[in-house]
DNA sequence: ACAGTCAAATGGCGTC
DNA sequence: GACGCCATTTGACTGT
């Protein structure tokens, strides 16, 4: 994929030996850097850049004639650097299309749309984040793009809605996760001195280490305290004194 | 000069 | 086969 980046044809030399480049495409002049962080290039542009320094983009219908302008003067700006460029540039989308693939030399230039063409194009994404064949068509058209251009655009501003409301459920699944953390720590500590309310109120041989109360072997049971994971199964295991086998006492005398 | 960021573009893969 | 999604690459640009 190749542009004809008119930045790069004031810029860099590099540019005045591909003037095979597709040159149907539309570049933003470096002076429209400043759609995307709001500063300008500190390079120096051609006399034709003031044509693209319009901040005040309204949306609309008005949006299409007013990126078709600044295409269009653009090219005739680039008139006189090849007439094949011009020749190309002032032909329709559709044709545009065509030279895909033909031309030989595939250096990546890459576009930088304009401030009037991403304005377009957020409005068209606000009305429908994906296009069908047809509204791709017309949009590319009016912006002088080729098709394909409209369609990477679009799956790319997808992909940045998607990534930014990841990080919105991110955040909020953070917040989730903090305020669960806080219950589980209170509920641990209400754990804690439920065991030490009940421990204080039970007989003394329930007092005993889990390892002292092991199974009983003429029921099977298991004194193992460990196994009660709320106050109320510890409860239960209270409850069912017999089923505590104290290694201390008889074994006829356990159950 | 270099690292970092942003966004256009590419290629692979799955789905219809 | 066309299309969308995704990961990745790459070029343009900025800040230090």
């Amino acid at each position: 994929m190749v542009e004809n980046n008119s930045t790069n044809t004031t810029i860099k030399k590099t540019s005045s030996s591909s003037l095979s480049f597709n040159p149907s495409l539309t570049l933003a002049l470096s002076g429209d850097r400043d759609h995307d962080h709001g500063l300008t290039t500190k390079k120096p542009v051609g006399d034709h850049v003031g044509l693209y320094r319009q901040d005040s983009v309204s949306v609309g219908s008005s949006l299409i004639s007013v990126a078709s302008v600044c295409v269009k003067r653009e090219r005739e700006a680039k008139s006189g650097e090849s007439e094949r460029v011009n020749n190309i540039s002032s032909t329709t989308s559709d044709q545009v299309e065509d030279d895909d693939d033909d031309n030989s030399v595939h250096e990546r230039k890459k576009l930088r749309l304009t401030k009037a063409q991403s304005v377009l194009l957020e409005e068209a994404f606000k009305h429908h984040s994906t296009l069908n064949p047809k509204q791709k068509q017309e949009l590319a058209r009016e912006l002088k793009l080729r098709p394909r251009q409209v369609e990477v655009w679009f799956q790319n501003r997808r992909a940045r809605t998607k990534l930014k409301q990841t990080e919105v459920d991110c955040q909020y699944l953070k917040k989730c996760c903090e305020a669960l953390k806080e219950e589980n720590t209170r509920l641990h500590k209400e754990l804690q001195e439920l065991k030490a309310l009940k421990i204080s109120t039970q007989p003394l041989y329930m007092q005993l280490p889990a390892a002292t109360l092991t199974r009983c072997p003429s029921c099977d049971r298991s004194g193992d305290t460990t196994s009660a994971t709320n106050a109320g199964s510890l409860l239960t295991m209270a409850q069912q004194k017999p089923h505590f086998f104290n290694p201390f006492n008889k074994p006829s005398t356990a159950c």
